[in-house]
DNA sequence: TTTATATTTCGATATTTCTAAAAATATAGC
DNA sequence: GCTATATTTTTAGAAATATCGAAATATAAA
């Protein structure tokens, strides 16, 4: 691979983003709905106990590194995970 | 592959020691001289400003997750990267 | 046994991160 | 316009982490 400077940089903020329990959880929980993606107050049931705003900050660190998608519908926001950032930095997470 | 419990606390632990630029820096090193493995004064030239015990640290965080083994030898202690553990959660790392 | 070198552990401090409540923003429907 | 719902941003405190220097440990060599 020989990754380049910007791409060093943005491994080591995935780790990092990864390197938490909540939001390791999360990236689970997406790489199962590939497809559809997942609004933040559905994604909450499928969490242990963390307030909404709690959710939402880690969903925007793992947005920042590029680990996840979303797109607007209405009041909703829609996460998924970004298969080909997922594929690159952390394949293990894609397969079933 | 999904993951046991034990798998995915050891993934938590593994992103955690990667999000971090020097360890990250340190996996980087360590992953081109895979076959002699290198010893902590050694390492510390190819890495920027930092403490020995800051270093050891670092490494001792690397190897508690099992991202590095080590050997010792006198009173060196050869680190290298732990490759089973490195092909099945970072294997982006071992890649040229 | 003394000296030198390599590394780790301890203790203290500075910084970062996690978390949640409250306030703010955005959109939909009435 | 007002109300309700979904989400984000702000703020602040608590907990975790990174860092270093000094002391401790281990080994080798003189």
């Amino acid at each position: 691979m020989a990754l380049t400077d910007a791409e060093m940089k943005q491994a080591v903020k995935i780790h990092k983003a990864l390197g938490e329990p909540t939001r390791f959880k999360i990236m689970q929980v997406l790489a199962k709905q590939q497809t559809t993606g997942m609004c933040c107050s559905k994604l909450r049931a499928y969490i242990e106990d963390v307030a909404v705003s709690t959710l939402s900050h880690h969903l925007k660190q793992l947005a920042e590194c590029g680990l996840i998608d979303f797109r607007k519908d209405g009041t909703y926001i829609y996460y998924r995970v970004n298969s080909e950032t997922a594929q690159k930095f952390i394949p293990y997470i894609l397969e079933d």
